[in-house]
RNA sequence: GGGCGCUUAGCUCAGUUGGUUAGAGCAGCUGGCUUACAACCAGCAGGUCGGGGGUUCGAGUCCCUCAGCGCCCA
């Protein structure tokens, strides 16, 4: 038993505990550990540019509970660190922060230096250039992260950390691409993809949001031998794209037309009508017109009715400069009046291009009626501002299509926490729509291990690529040379061309279990598949989507046993907060004011899955439950004061015992909880016994605990005090590492950390006596008594009666010491009959 | 359009297979310095459990239906 202090705060509890921990090592992993000790988390790593807000410090809350239970009932916890440092947002932010540009076919500037004040014109510089700043940014980014995380109490191995743009990122998803590809999982072609105008470059599905648009449908005829064909379109723009129209194969409206060809106003192109059961019969007229493409329905309805391609939207989003009317594969029956129409949309933006079109069609007398306005949702890139368009370009795609199936029972295998977010994964798997597009046309992310040959005639051969050996990766085919050629072949006939492209953050980031296992070492084997993966519900459809994926196809396997899905938090009005409402609150001011235990405890008492509301009121509880943790900690241990800690066994009053009793209950309880990851439950849980116990028993059996007449009472209740005490502390641990380790270190050497999860057998033989509960019951008409008589809790009472069956009675008596000497009472008498409590204060 | 949640005291939330009189904390009110803690303690008050219907001896809990809010997917 150490010395107490005299006034304990828990003020600055933060500053001495982390370098404690860091220092002692209390939370590195034992690499030494087997498969089955082990305990390991696929942490999310955390997008750098940008800052944590209140949302990330609740769901690394969670994952940090379930990590310290798991590691105080013996597991060996793998807990790492990562940063999501790859990929465009880090990009946008160093084009603001520094003013530059990325401009890939500028060469390497090793002096260069950013301007000192970011300018408005911006700086082009090389991609390499660009990728160092990146990287230089970053880590400052990384650093703040790093303190607000310990600050934070997260029980983080920090040897562990990485980044998914660091070197071991690179050749682990370089590494696993070239795998992919060698089982022919992964292929790169011409096609169709989504594609932003202003970032120019392909997005996935998983990327894309939809936003409701102001728009209108316009109503315009085709010529149908004699007669008309009127069809209703969002998007009159793409009529020179236009390829077919298409009905439904069971509207009697449209049958007889099936194969017969109709004229497309302005351009003059003869297209077939052709049926298809995804037009629908009730929108417009019920025809449709097929353009390549203008969304995704036209994507699917070109390929499966295998139409001719007559795409004009290039990659800046604009109108090309000329269209193929009247060239083979593209017929027209005017080609001269095609072409003067044409020109007016070219170089236009599909907006600008739309009002042309609208023009030109009431001037030609195709366009029937006014356009009737509507709102009507449109894709984005959710990082974009403009609607996405479906651009052809060469794009390299993961083949989940033909693995749906698969896919989804990989989800039914994961254990979801709560079990009800799997249906956010089934539906989103069911409404998959194509292959995963992993190539993006922008800079800092992984590139392609892979170059192509360049033919005498300076064509670009993509179907024979040369592919980077397993060895030296990783590579950058824009710097690094393959094989055989020299950099002065670059480009040039009879050269080579490095992949332009970068993967998808996603692709690396569904690595995360290879990248914080160090695939391809010992390490892995001891860590995968993970035992949680910890996230927030809106990235089930991309991270943990995609990390499903990835290790379906390299391992066989889930790459996490359980789910635990993470709310979002709300402000006071009930709206997400997010950077753009500006109702964002800053983590760090919050753990100053009111401490990280404090802020942990608001955030464990967000159950999973459930969206909280941000309430300060809830951490100032939490502040108070922390400070009486001090408090009843030196009580408890003040009476142990300059001897031995005592063994439970020395436990013999039936009071002390009963109250063990329900402390076994709760340690049941509260394991129970945490097993079926409910941190939430286990908090509520301890903290209600452990007021009460506060209340009660330590106010009944205070004067015992300081009397010298009755040695074995007085024996019995420091005991008692002293083993629930210990599995008290030990139970908060999770939740306020900072208070309990510091209570904890007042009577032990080890962290609190590194202690074993309190088991029933430790709080000795079971004794269901109803004694502790009996007891505080009379206690209660006690105090009632004494508060609406308005006299002070010390004033004496003459007597008690009691009145109740054997049992209760019984169990009163077993602690009517305690309660005499508790409640200042005379006489206690017990009477058999209907229950009650009657108090007579003495007079004054 | 399909799906998933949520709706319990003024506020934030518990309520585990249906079972005494529906709980806690905060806020409110009334008291009390009680040698761990006034950053504390005691007590009081506050709810037709979103509406309606059904099953049952018994429903906050199960079923149907309607409404509102939020989200996911199309």
């Amino acid at each position: 038993m150490r010395n107490l202090p005299e006034k304990p705060s828990i003020d600055g509890l933060e500053d001495t505990w982390v370098p404690r921990w860091d220092d002692a090592g209390t939370y590195l992993f034992d690499p030494t550990a087997n498969r089955d000790q082990v305990y390991s988390i696929d942490t999310p790593p955390p997008t750098v540019s940008g800052s944590l807000h209140i949302g990330h410090v609740f769901s690394y809350t969670h994952a940090d509970t379930i990590a310290r239970y798991q590691r105080m009932s013996g597991r060996k916890v793998f807990y790492p660190m990562g940063w999501d440092d790859n990929g465009l947002p880090t990009e946008r932010r160093v084009e603001n922060y520094f003013g530059v540009r990325c401009d890939p076919s500028l060469p390497y500037d090793p002096d260069f230096q950013p301007p000192a004040e970011p300018a408005k014109d911006k700086v082009s510089i090389s991609r390499k250039n660009f990728v160092e700043l990146c990287q230089r940014l970053t880590a400052t980014d990384e650093t703040a992260f790093k303190e607000l995380w310990q600050r934070l109490g997260l029980s983080v191995d920090w040897t562990q950390e990485y980044s998914t743009i660091s070197p071991l990122a690179q050749e682990v998803s370089q590494r696993a691409f070239l795998r992919m590809r060698e089982r022919g999982e992964v292929y790169s072609t011409e096609a169709p993809t989504l594609w932003d105008v202003d970032f120019r470059t392909a997005v996935s599905q998983a990327e894309l949001e939809d936003r409701e648009r102001p728009g209108a449908y316009h109503r315009v005829t085709f010529r149908h031998g004699n007669g008309g064909i009127d069809i209703e379109t969002t998007r009159p723009e793409l009529l020179p794209s236009c390829v077919a129209l298409v009905a439904h194969p069971d509207d009697v409206r449209y049958q007889p037309l099936f194969g017969s060809h109709v004229t497309t106003p302005l351009f003059h192109v003869p297209v077939p009508i052709v049926a298809h059961t995804l037009a629908d019969p009730d929108k417009g007229s019920g025809i449709a017109m097929i353009c390549t493409f203008g969304d995704t329905t036209d994507v699917t309805w070109w390929r499966e009715l295998q139409l001719p391609t007559r795409a004009l939207i290039g990659r800046d989003g604009r109108f090309l400069p000329r269209a193929g009317f009247g060239e083979p594969g593209w017929p027209c029956d005017d080609v001269e009046s095609a072409t003067t129409h044409y020109n007016q949309l070219a170089g236009k933006s599909a907006a600008q291009a739309r009002t042309a079109v609208v023009e030109l069609l009431a001037a030609s007398g195709d366009l029937v009626g006014e356009p009737r306005p509507i709102t009507h949702p449109v894709k984005f890139y959710e990082k974009g501002d403009r609607p996405l368009e479906i651009v052809t370009s060469r794009q390299w795609f993961v083949a989940t299509m033909p693995r749906r199936d698969a896919l989804l029972q990989r989800g039914d295998e994961l254990r979801w926490h709560p079990d009800f977010m799997k249906h956010r994964f089934r539906s989103w798997v069911e409404g998959l729509n194509g292959d995963w597009c992993i190539s993006r046309q922008r800079y800092f992310g992984v590139p392609f291990p892979i170059w192509y040959p360049v033919d005498n005639d300076g064509v670009v051969d993509y179907d024979s690529p040369i592919v980077a050996s397993y060895e030296t990766l990783p590579i950058d085919p824009s710097s690094d040379v393959p094989p055989g050629f020299t950099e002065g072949q670059r480009g040039q006939p009879g050269g080579f061309v490095g992949d332009p492209d970068v993967m998808d953050t996603w692709a690396t980031s569904s690595l995360t279990p290879q990248v914080a296992g160090k695939w391809g070492t010992d390490l892995f084997d001891r860590v995968f598949p993970m035992d949680l993966r910890p996230q927030a519900h809106e990235i089930i459809r991309t991270w943990l989507f995609s990390t499903v994926v990835r290790s379906h196809l390299e391992e066989n396997s889930l790459p996490f046993t359980n789910a635990l899905i993470s709310g979002w938090i709300l402000d006071p009005d009930r709206k997400k907060m997010s950077k753009s409402v500006g109702n964002v609150v800053t983590p760090m001011g919050l753990l100053e004011t009111h401490g990280s235990d404090a802020v942990r405890y608001w955030a464990a008492s967000g159950r999973p899955g459930t969206d909280t509301a941000f309430d300060e009121g809830q951490m100032k509880i939490g502040r108070r439950l922390a400070i009486k943790v001090l408090n009843a900690s030196k009580f408890a241990l003040g009476r142990l004061e300059g001897s031995a800690i005592p063994s439970v066994d020395a436990v013999v009053n039936p009071l002390d015992l009963d109250m063990l009793n329900e402390l076994a209950t709760l340690i049941d309880e509260t394991t129970a909880a945490f097993d079926q990851y409910d941190y939430a439950r286990a908090l509520e849980r301890t903290e209600q016994f452990f007021w009460g116990f506060c209340d009660d028993y330590i106010e009944l059996v205070k004067i015992r605990a300081y009397s010298d007449d009755n040695p074995e009472g007085n024996a019995s209740a420091r005991a008692a005090l002293a083993s629930a005490l210990s599995v008290l502390q030990r139970l908060l641990a999770p939740f306020m590492p900072f208070v309990t380790d510091e209570v904890w270190s007042w009577w032990h050497d080890e962290s609190i950390h590194s202690a074993p999860w309190p088991r029933r057998s430790e709080v000795g033989s079971v004794s269901d006596s109803g004694v502790y509960s009996a007891v505080r019951h009379v206690l209660g008409a006690i105090r009632r008594e004494k508060t609406e008589s308005k006299v002070s809790m010390r004033a004496d009472v003459a007597s008690v009666v009691v009145t109740g069956d054997d049992h209760f009675l019984a169990a009163v008596r077993a602690g009517e010491d305690d309660l005499r000497a508790a409640g200042s009472v005379a006489l206690v008498s017990y009477l058999n009959g209907d229950s009650s409590v009657v108090v007579t204060l003495a007079t004054q």
